[in-house]
DNA sequence: GCGCGGCTCTATAACGTTATACAGGCGATG
DNA sequence: CATCGCCTGTATAACGTTATAGAGCCGCGC
């Protein structure tokens, strides 16, 4: 059986108000009375109703995190993080799969799941700022990751122009000269792509390389096999590259694979770095180089505003946070041991 | 502004269950009348209260799906697939992480958390037979993977007896004679280690092999971490073995890195077997050797048993179901390409 | 001695739905 | 022609909770 707030009322002799202020603490109650009540509260076993709550408080305690792909290492490695802050703080994080939908995105953004859920972190991959902009819910929004600018949500992301700087100074300083980009994309949408891109030319054109399109390949999505093929094109165009850089560590060990199965040493022929710090890349043969950006921070800082959002703290105006990004050396880049 | 029914009755001039009858089709509308009614749906853009219509119906339309790690690969793709044939059913699927803690996995099995969903998928890997039994939630539940048999509840997993067979005769037919277990558990919990110990005993004994206690490794978890720890423990033995076993794609990854490591060559010194199939397993080098088991229909299956017993099919008993799996030959036992 | 404020507690009206009971109209049936 | 049943639609009571208004009681100050 399932025990409401009347029964605990009943058995403990007392109002509906009275147990309910026993439980939630809107206004003091007696001691007393406070012990009865929370005697029988123990007694029977009682749990709020959650849908009732919600119905009266106008809040359900749910959010969602909504990223392009489950299966991504990075989102998992994020939601994890998410999950348990959002825990910490009394709410339920209800994890999203956008798919790297633009119609899965769009509905999210304002379509009924709003209606049960409290606030949205949301990482858009294919829309921008004008469907942000023309969004008609008034649930808090969180961005993270990279696409959309100058709206006025809060947004979390790391500086990716100054990531992409980061990977190819390094790959400069072991020696390189002819430096692949593998993950740019067609259209406007993924824009992080466009700033990589762009970290990219800007730090060739500061170590005094030149910029080469043919070694910028485009890519549809950004899983492994994108780049084992991406890989494989620019290997097939003749005049081989001596580096990579990948626009996630997906990516990248996508294009580990590809070089082994064509026979190139990594790093001595091709040097190969991507973005995320996953997990996989710390076990990949050879290891993989990667800029780190703080996970943990990212997840948490983002659970948090919305959080801060949800319960009405009138933040100063949009925060955009750019968090901290490292730079790891592993074998690819030709770091010694794992 | 948020529209109720009340508005949309409003604006089409007709009564309240009248709306709620268009919506939901729960009684018949004349033709002119749901005409009158949808057109003021469209025209405000109506999207019901779910916290309301779960207080009324007393169901949510959220389902939970707990697995104890959502940076597995495993699970990450385990839960797009569920996500996607849950919401195809019109039902919201909830990501729980049980981080492999038993009190995690007890708390979801009776705890508040049933209060606001209307069942749960479970991955159970600290909790038996008499954990489950002992529950007292009466929202359905259904199991999957192993670790609890004889219950009344769906059981959806592979054969892992059989699984381990196909591993472990796949390992003798490419000539490996000292074949060597990662994964195994200390105590009684994670059954599926032990049932996959036990398929590798019966078959090493079906192949006239003798069984080596030294040669089945522990684990405290099946990461990466934990695989490459054993193999690397495996190797100090000093008798090396010709082949491993691990208990799914991650250890064996794990396995992998050490024996790069430690200067071995797979297969030609060391053939690797995993289970799972994970995408990562496709891109190592070498590539992965897998059992791979059934996910789609995995997935699939346990989300509709799932519905199904919400929505009050009284279904013949407790179901358990033995999905197929597959052997996929690759590098890590001889196989050529990728 | 009376009024007034503070302290507990209670009664009750919402929140937005859905299911039940009921009412009116109209054609078919006896 | 009266009656029955079907077909549409309505009014309304829940579901379990929380917030608001207010009731009873006690002690204190004038």
């Amino acid at each position: 059986m399932v025990v409401s707030l009347k029964d605990i009322a009943q058995r403990a002799g007392v109002s509906l108000a009275t147990v309910s202020n026993v439980v939630n603490g809107y206004r003091p109650v007696g001691e007393r009375t406070r012990q009865r009540v929370q005697q029988a509260i123990d007694e029977l076993g009682y749990s709020p109703n959650l849908g009732a709550r919600h119905l009266r408080r106008g809040r359900t305690g749910l959010i969602a995190l909504a990223v392009p792909e489950l299966t991504n290492p990075y989102f998992a490695e994020l939601a994890e993080i998410a999950i348990s802050e959002a825990a910490g703080l009394g709410y339920t994080l209800l994890m999203e799969n956008t798919a790297a939908d633009r119609d899965a995105e769009l509905a999210l953004l304002d379509g009924s799941r709003q209606r049960v859920i409290d606030g949205l972190i949301l990482s858009p991959v294919r829309i921008g700022r004008e469907e942000v902009l023309a969004r008609t819910a008034d649930s808090p929004l969180v961005l993270i990751g990279e696409g959309v600018y100058d709206v006025p949500h809060d947004h979390i992301a790391i500086d990716n122009v100054a990531a992409s700087h980061a990977a190819i100074r390094h790959l400069v300083s072991i020696g390189r000269r002819r430096i692949a980009f593998i993950g740019a994309t067609q259209g406007g949408d993924r824009q992080s792509a466009h700033l990589r891109v762009q970290g990219y030319r800007e730090a060739l054109a500061a170590a005094g390389l030149p910029y080469r399109p043919r070694l910028v390949a485009r890519t549809d999505a950004f899983g492994r096999l994108d780049g084992k093929r991406a890989m494989r094109d620019l290997l097939a165009l003749g005049d081989r590259p001596d580096a990579v850089f990948g626009y996630n560590d997906l990516v990248a060990i996508g294009a580990l694979r590809a070089l082994a199965e064509a026979g190139h040493r990594v790093p001595e022929d091709v040097a190969v770095v991507g973005i995320d710090d996953i997990e996989e890349g710390r076990f990949s043969a050879p290891t993989l180089t990667t800029i780190a950006p703080d996970k943990r921070e990212i997840g948490r800082l983002a659970v948090r505003r919305l959080v801060a959002r949800i319960e009405g703290a009138e933040v100063a105006g949009s925060l955009t946070v750019q968090t901290p990004f490292q730079l790891i050396r592993r074998e690819s880049t030709g770091a010694r041991g794992g």
